[in-house]
DNA sequence: ATGGTCGCATGGCGA
């Protein structure tokens, strides 16, 4: 049976609990996926979604920061984390799905300014985040997906500039050799460019940008990987989200599995 | 032009 699956960097659920409905109520995505919900767990608006068919959740978060949440209309089990780095922070949260299907919701450090862990510890945790991914998922086994903000931006397609941003952290060649890595360690497929190889693909825009359509200076750093045994049936960015009403300043990632 | 804009611990930090 197939079911589509949705991740989304909301940059605060509560304050865009209302875009996050109108996601729901006109996409109808079977499972979504929040990164940067920045609220503690007991705070998250679970009832706006509950309201409308989204009754099953399983939530993580910080107050203020962080924060992840995946919410189903099909049932979820299992709800875990992992404690990346140690640091105790909400960067993953996990459930299985009734099929055996085992879904994680990752939210990837952003890694500060200077892409350089002896001047900047944020780099620094950034990389032995993505290293720890690679580790975790090296030996797993059965149908998975993992989805969330990588906060990398890996291909010369997935960039505006791949020149231009070579020393801009999330494009650098040591985080691109380390997601690379992660993503072969797990044996994970990147969906959205097995089913569009070529061309510029973005899923994040500036807020910063005077006009952010006009300039179009995006990054893919949001990502859908599934196991091989997975089938996916299409993917696809709703880049018109990002012109909504107070928006984020990413766009939610659709793709259809099963 | 090394800025610019967001959101939250309301003010400096993280993105």
């Amino acid at each position: 049976m197939p079911f589509t699956i949705c991740t989304w960097n909301i940059n605060s659920v509560r304050l865009r609990a209302p875009i996050v409905r109108h996601l729901l109520e006109t996409e109808a995505p079977d499972v979504l996926c929040l990164q940067e919900t920045k609220c503690p767990a007991e705070k998250f608006p679970a009832e706006t979604f509950a309201e409308i068919g989204y009754t099953h959740l399983a939530v993580r978060g910080d107050k203020g920061y962080n924060g992840v949440a995946i919410l189903s209309r099909i049932p979820l089990e299992d709800a875990g984390r992992h404690d990346f780095c140690g640091k105790g922070d909400a960067r993953h949260v996990s459930a299985r799905l009734a099929d055996g299907t085992m879904i994680h919701n990752l939210y990837v450090p952003a890694g500060g300014d200077e892409p350089d862990r002896e001047v900047n510890p944020k780099f620094g945790h950034k990389l032995d985040f993505v290293d720890e991914m690679a580790a975790i998922y090296r030996d797993q086994s059965g149908p998975a997906v993992l989805v969330g903000d990588l906060n990398i931006a890996p291909g010369e397609d997935d960039v505006w500039s791949h020149k231009q941003l070579l020393k801009i952290v999330s494009h650098t060649p040591v985080e691109i050799e380390k997601l690379t890595a992660a993503q072969t360690a797990g044996g994970w497929v990147d969906a959205v460019r097995k089913h569009a190889p070529e061309g510029k693909l973005y899923s994040w825009w500036s807020y910063r940008a005077k006009d952010w359509a006009a300039a179009d200076k995006g990054r893919r750093l949001d990502h859908v990987w599934t196991t091989p045994d997975l089938p996916t049936h299409g993917a696809r960015i709703l880049k018109d989200a990002r012109g909504w009403e107070k928006p984020s300043d990413h766009a939610p990632v659709f793709v259809t599995l099963g």
